[in-house]
DNA sequence: GCTCAATTGAAACGACCGTTTGAATTTACG
DNA sequence: CGTAAATTCAAACGGTCGTTTCAATTGAGC
């Protein structure tokens, strides 16, 4: 009985066996229903699997939750850090442009969102749920997904833009994230802030067309050190 | 038996009433759980009242849910208004700057946040989780809840930014909402983002003076029609 | 073909879920 | 004070939950 086991595919990936199955079905109804809310049950009757299989293969239904987001988004930032060597790599020591290491972030996730034809946007959809979630074992484990792709981008960013100091960029940073993954995960709340035209709201590359320019702007405003002491917050 | 009724409150708030302690327990662990993971029996226990007083006062879990969004996000969001509007009186028809709209938006938020030390805190999260929940009867909540301040919202940028079309307005005020909700709530994601200082990744006043200057920068950037046709996403 | 491990299967475990019921209690008021 | 409405209470309703158990089945290597 292996009971778990198998976490960086030892073998081939086999879309028709069990363990696909169960990992296609739960990354739709966990989107759909979010975490606590999805059954195991409705997962192995939906995959086509005994109930027991979750545990058997997975060990527990958040080691199946982990397995879930780790699938897709390993990969898609093991792209995006391979993507930015590429790009600075072709510019032989010179700063890449915002704009560059933004596409080397929208890029992977562009290619995520396209791929599997609903797969894709489902697992975006996904993170953005759990990018909200204060659950501890959600928390952790995202971290230890990001983490090393997060530092990689920070120092890029850093070296475009050294008139910055490092802590203003870790916070726009921050925005950058934000305003990504709030886009790429919340197609519905368009419908709620503006009469955008639904047939070209389902169009991801020309919605990243647009949310680079804005973030790279933001990205290269002049520092708040630096800005004359405006008073913002002062009311009236 | 008045079976709910009461929705803006027909007589006055009495912080130790039984709806009142339900209101609060309820926010706390529905943004800590989330609304599915958050059972009546844990509120009710909490609350110090007995479990059937949910469905006395409120009706249902639902509309629960739906009562502790709405005492806290209907006010902030006329708040948010009369702000806008005060601050378009004094400008004598001019258009108000980016920064002083976007000062509307965040105020209310900010005095949410500080008001109640951590209700307010706790609801911004809960907010931001629901902001990711597909549920429908949430989704649709949340829509009816901001139609009115997302449209208000839009023209005073469209009269500060008329060379923008309004088309791209509305995406960059998608934009906006998300990295406000996704900063206002996520505190969590720093930690994973940054090696910012905590004591200063609780000080909400001093992050939204970093944010608004970021997304005022992208709010003012030239439109991607007028932008010389960059190719960004163009590998290579 | 036999053997033994890997996998699948059906059933049950105890626990918790949202909601309802109807009686007991408190409150408001003539 | 008496009475009718509002509220609180304990208990139970039918269901679903994640996990475990153990027998049945499959599959690979000798």
């Amino acid at each position: 009985m292996p009971r778990n086991g198998n976490s960086s595919q030892d073998r081939v990936i086999d879309p028709t066996d069990t363990k696909s199955k169960i990992l296609d079905a739960a990354e739709e109804l966990f989107m759909e229903h979010g975490f606590e809310a999805t059954s195991l049950r409705l997962i192995t009757t939906a995959a086509g699997v005994n109930l027991a299989a979750v545990n058997y293969h997975f060990g527990s239904k958040e080691e199946l939750f982990q397995a879930v987001l780790t699938r897709r988004l390993d990969p898609m930032n093991q792209d995006r850090m391979q993507l930015l060597s590429a790009y600075e790599s072709a510019s032989n020591g010179k700063p890449l442009t915002c704009e560059k290491i933004l596409a080397a972030m929208f890029i992977p996730a562009l290619k995520l969102a396209r791929d599997h034809q609903q797969g894709g946007k489902n697992f975006l959809r996904l993170l953005g749920r759990a990018y909200a979630d204060p659950a501890p074992f959600i928390r952790e484990f995202l971290s230890s997904q990001y983490r090393e792709m997060i530092a990689r981008f920070r120092s890029a960013f850093s070296f475009a833009l050294p008139h910055i100091p490092r802590e203003e960029l870790s916070w726009r940073l921050h925005f950058v994230m934000g305003a990504l993954s709030y886009t790429l995960a919340g197609a519905d709340m368009l419908k709620i802030i503006s009469q955008i035209h639904p047939e070209e709201a389902t169009n991801d590359e020309l919605l990243l067309k647009r949310l680079a320019p804005f973030l790279a702007a933001g990205l290269r405003s002049p520092s708040p050190a630096e800005d004359g002491g405006h008073h913002l917050f002062q009311e009236t």
